[in-house]
DNA sequence: CTAGACCCTTGAGCTAGGTCGAGAGTCAAG
DNA sequence: CTTGACTCTCGACCTAGCTCAAGGGTCTAG
């Protein structure tokens, strides 16, 4: 038999790593299901809600955002379609992060340019980056 | 002598390729003077607000925020420290792209190395990026 | 002169992901 | 029983960079 674990908020909190009010934050958007309470009122988790919360925690450092999280979740849940799906989906955060990548290197790329041709004094009209800032073409 | 044009706001947003509303927004904060205006409250611009304004976008698309911006026109202004203070901030702006491509990477590389070993097929629990993100160390 | 396009200000709302405060109730140790 | 830590809800606020609505005045072509 499995020991019924309870935990409190702020419990959870302290093993997940995350603040209180961000764990009652997830569970108005949905990310976490809805705890059962005391008849004080208090939230009572078991140890599946820091699981979920270390889920979230590693998606979004991955770069998830709380939407794709929670859909994330939802197919991890399914047994059917589901690890297709989260397949499929990582494989879309990938590209996103590959085009956020190249599109980055590209501008880092310009500015280098730009601040290898600076010297670092005299007029600013003679300040390759200030051009290239104020230059009227596109 | 040069030619006092005179441009209304409209017009300035359709050169520079802005919004209204933003120029009025980059008005209000300091990122573009107050410009005269006509006896009925019409704003009043010459060319050179154009310049500015497309100074202003290429350095936000070269990643600079509102307040480097800022910081970036006055220097630009500037015949004695201007052209260092510019260099300065380009280079810092540089590393600060360089880190992020570098933690992007990192990301990345994580996350390719899950989607390769994911077969894209069966039991969630096989699934190895549901695995890592769900896996309790750190 | 009039219609329609343009401009004015003020103030609110939007996104994403939280974060904080007030005011009140609860829990556990001593 | 008391005290201090913990938790509850509700609602406001934060960042950044806009974007929009309402309600009104202005400009210009015909």
């Amino acid at each position: 038999m499995t020991t019924q674990t309870s935990l409190t908020i702020g419990r959870i909190a302290q093993s997940a790593g995350v603040a209180i009010d961000t764990i009652r934050f997830y569970e108005r958007e949905g990310l976490l299901p809805e705890p059962r309470r005391r008849p004080s009122g208090y939230r009572e988790y078991d140890a599946s809600a820091v699981s979920r919360l270390r889920f979230i925690r590693r998606a979004k450092d991955l770069g998830f955002t709380l939407e794709e999280i929670r859909e994330l979740l939802a197919l991890s849940a399914d047994r059917h379609v589901g690890v297709e799906g989260v397949r499929e989906r990582a494989a879309a955060r990938l590209k996103a992060i590959d085009d956020r990548i190249a599109e980055l290197q590209r501008v880092r790329d310009g500015l280098a340019e730009l601040v290898e041709a600076c010297p670092g004094h005299g007029a600013p009209e003679d300040c390759p980056i200030l051009n290239a800032l104020a230059e009227p073409n596109p």
